[in-house]
Formats: structure tokens, C-alpha cells, sequence
DNA sequence: TTTT
DNA sequence: TTTT
């Protein structure tokens, strides 16, 4: 195909602590779930409204894994670039399924900490509050194999 | 919460030609099916891969829907900007199922054609190849008149 | 030309308080001086760099406009969405210079802010910290009524 | 700084062929003058206008160094993403100006063809109209240090 | 289902 | 300087 685009910007919260998961090959993958909201006064009532909506990012670069790790938990205000990617999956039953995700590649996205509320989880340690911003970067010594061919997440129930 | 986005840009080709329905109001919404796809040479085996991800574009600015009737088809090459809004809903067996889909609003997105293939559709009518760009327009009658013409900032100091 | 697009999306905080100025017309234009800046370790060395760079936002959006008088100063984070425009000027000994500006149009564009540090600007009173999402808006008295709703063609008459 | 983003996404055509240049390192950079416009209808003449935006950007990245050599020219319509930097120089006169790009670095930025018309250039050799499509890739042992610093070429073969 |  |  010609040259195409697939990029998806989100700025919002964390709805909960992010879930770090150790693949069988010893990489780590992060998976965040993301509210962003509108607001808007209808016009007929005259009242407030507010529409949330929830996104599930997937994070498969190495050194955005550790920003999350390190900082991110629930309520961080967060700067999300990554691609949309659906995943066809089958659930206990036997249904398939469907899930689309925000992936950060290990070549590509970026994750930008934007501070927001001090979280209300009880964890009260690490670190916290230090800026940090992480690129694409990664590097290592593999280049990119392309669009993550296959991972299991199949058993995720997505959101 | 506070200020989110929610954005996403894509480049790709329609896989058919749009659906476009109209609602009871009178309204009129467009359903396009747009491919974006990767390709990489795998490390290992030094095969070239491609990979392609489809994705359900709605559009109910009443502009944009018309660009789309009157000058998109199959194969068509766009510029899309909308925002993710996940839909449940419930399948003829009573299963509860997501859809994900990049929604262009009455009042913001873009939709821009950039050419590409001519279609390979039999059909022959209809305009074409016009290339048209509109932006989240407004509706109606009126449009945006265009980028400000002339405006006296020429006293400002430049940063 | 066939369609093309224009579009600048930056997070950063601004370097002094906004300057709004009234056009002849009676219309209000918004200036803003907004730092984005980048961290990395030097290879060699090893010791950590940041290099800022600043942009000039100008905002003719109304709605925008009113955001930025009421709620924006010294130090706040925002995320901004515009365009590139660069202007041609002369200055004082006659010499003809060119400034780049993201520019929000009265039609698109974006302002949202996302909190930040407290300003460091003695002015203690105006509204603060109150989270306002501002979108390209529409101007005049009508503000999209959100996501979906029902809604009037509004009958603005965009500049 | 907290966090920041700085981002443009440009879809244009090139005014002219590309430029590129041999740093004395023997890395190459490409120059790029990229055209985007509006059009829109004048609402008090009726008449039809257009206003053209100049862009000018930069290309660090080798990768796509590569494909502007191979693949483009004069008339191509192109997907840029690059940051915003704005350089200040001296002209022969001793007269301070600045200028704003569009830059590619080493390890961020993406360039997709996207065709158009076929250049009305009188070269005729060299690869054409074979879409490409390069982001950032190159990974290799050597980390991203930075914005424009010291860095090292990669040997990666694109794929 | 597109495109190369 | 492109493109329609």
C-alpha cells in the first residue's frame, strides 16, 4: 500500500495502576487504561454533561515500560502517542471478540508524564512528581521487527 | 477531570464504498472503511511483511459527509482526523460486543482527500479525482471564509 | 492543490502572561509565549542537556480567546493545537523579517489545559486551576453542545 | 520542564527538489521546501481564494535522508511529522534573523510518500513513484542522544 | 475490503 | 517554488 498513517494522541488519567506483564521471552509489556473526557452544556436543559470515554494502551517499548513502571499509577496525567491496532480474540466461552488498542511499538509512540492528581492509591513509596519525558528511544541492540507479530494477550479481558 | 484530547490521524485507502445512512432527523451519516497497513523486512528470515489494520470511520459533520457522497469510492486515498469513541452493543444472540471507531463530530475532524488510485469499481459516475479538502467546516450554510486575511500584528516584535 | 494539511500540536507552559489585544473590529486576539522543551544525556560526556525552544501562539478562536483571558497565565501547562503561518513584516530601520507563529483560527484549532505549576506571577486574584477544555469552539454565542447531541446550525458569521 | 510535546504533521507538496547536503562528518541532511494551502469562498465577493504556506524541513534522520534522495522530487506530495525549531543566524549584513523548520531528527519523525503528480521536472532517471514509507526505524546499538548533538551513523539496513 |  |  502507499504510504499510510496510523497515529493516535490522547491526553487524560490513568483509571487505575498500570499492569506490568512479563512476556515468556522476558520483556516486559504495560497496559494502561485511559480516560479522557468531554464536557459540554446542553443546550436545551442547560445542563452540564460529561462523556467519558476509556482507552486501553498497550506499551511494548522497553524504556516508556520503565517510565510506567517507575512513575505512572492512578490518576497520572499522561501524553500518549502510539497506533491503533484491533486484536480478534476468543473468550471462555468460545465467543470472538474484539479489542482495540493504542499500541506503543517498541520503535514508535511516545509517553509524556504531564503530572495531574497525586493519584489516590494507598502506595505511598517511589518515585513520584519527577518529570520525565520518553521518546521512542529504546534502542538496545535489536531494530525494529515490524508491528509486534504475535504476543499473547489473547486471555486479556479487554475492557 | 481535567483538559483531555482525543485525536487520532490517519492515512489510508477506503475498502469499499462508504455507507451513507440517514438518520430520523434527517440527518445524514457516512460509514468508511479505511485501510492503513506496515511493512517491514523481518530480521530473521529477511522476508518483507505487511500488515493491515482496518478501521470503522463515522462521520456526522454534515460538511464532511458531503465530500464523502459526492467524491469518495473504493480505493480512495484520505487524510481522516477524528477521535476514538468505543459503542457497546448488543448482537442478534444477546451478546454484549465493542466497537471501536474514529468519529468525526458536527464540530471538529478533518477530512482531506489525497487522491490515490483511480478505483477499480466498475461503476463510472459521480464526480472524481476532484481533489476536495474540508475541515470540520461548521455546517450549514455558512463556512469558515478562510485564514484570516489581513490582520495588523506587523508592530509585534517577533519572539 | 489537492488537499493538504496544517497542523501543530504542542505541550509546554507559558513564559509569561498571555497579552490580549483588541483588534479595530473589536475582536480580541491572544498571544502567547509557550516553552516546549527536551531532556537527553550526552553520549560522550555524559552529563544531562535540555535545550527550549519558543513558540508564539496566536489565538483568534473566540471561545479560545476567553480561556486564555480568564484562566491562563505565567507557568500554565497547556496543550495547544494550531497551524503554521508565517508573516512577513518590516521593522523600524525598514528591514523586512518573517516570524512563524501557531495560529488558532477561528474555525479549528485547540486549548487545553492540563494544570501545571501555580504560575510564579504575584497577581494573586482571577480564576485558577479550574480544568477548562476548550475545542475549536465555533465562536459567537452557540458553543457545540458536545458529543453527539442534538444541535442548531448555528448562524455565526465567521469572519 | 515538565513533559512537553512538539509536534507539526504537514501534508503538502514540494516546491522544489530537494536539497541535500554532506555534513563534514559525511552525514547527509535534505533540505525540503513543502507547500500546504488553504482554499476557501470568500463570503462577501464570492470569489474563490487561496493562501499557500511555505514550509521549510529538515531532515537528521538517515533512513529518510535516503528515501528523499531516492524517491522524491519537485511536485511530490508528501506526510511529514517532525518538531518545531526555531534558528537563529547572522546574514552578511551582521543582521540577527531567525528562522522556524520543521525538523526531522535522528531517532523521531516520520515521512511517508503519498504520490501526486508525476513532477513536471525535466529529470528523468533515478527510482520514482515505488511509495515508501520510513518512520523513524534505525534502533543499532546507538541510543537517541539528543536533539542535533554528536551521534554516530547507523549502519542499519532500512527495510 | 484498500493500496503497493 | 508545489498542487488543484
Amino acid at each position: 500500500m502507499a504510504g499510510s498513517v496510523n497515529k493516535v494522541i490522547l491526553v487524560g488519567n490513568l483509571g487505575r495502576d498500570p499492569e506490568i506483564r512479563t512476556l515468556n521471552n522476558g520483556e516486559k509489556v504495560a497496559n494502561l487504561s485511559l480516560a479522557t473526557s468531554e464536557q459540554w452544556r446542553d443546550k436545551s436543559t442547560g445542563e452540564r454533561k460529561e462523556k467519558t470515554e476509556w482507552h486501553r494502551v498497550v506499551v511494548f517499548n522497553d524504556n516508556i515500560v520503565k517510565v510506567v513502571e517507575n512513575y505512572l499509577k492512578k490518576g497520572s496525567t499522561i501524553y500518549v502517542e502510539g497506533s491503533l491496532q484491533t486484536r480478534k480474540w476468543t473468550d471462555q466461552q468460545g465467543v470472538e471478540k474484539y479489542s482495540t488498542e493504542i499500541v506503543i511499538q517498541r520503535f514508535n509512540g511516545q509517553l509524556t508524564m504531564l503530572g495531574g492528581r497525586d493519584g489516590g492509591g494507598s502506595s505511598g513509596g517511589g518515585p513520584r512528581d519527577d518529570d520525565y519525558s520518553s521518546g521512542f528511544s529504546t534502542g538496545g541492540a535489536n531494530k525494529p521487527s515490524g508491528p509486534r507479530e504475535s504476543y499473547d494477550l489473547n486471555d486479556d479481558i479487554p475492557f
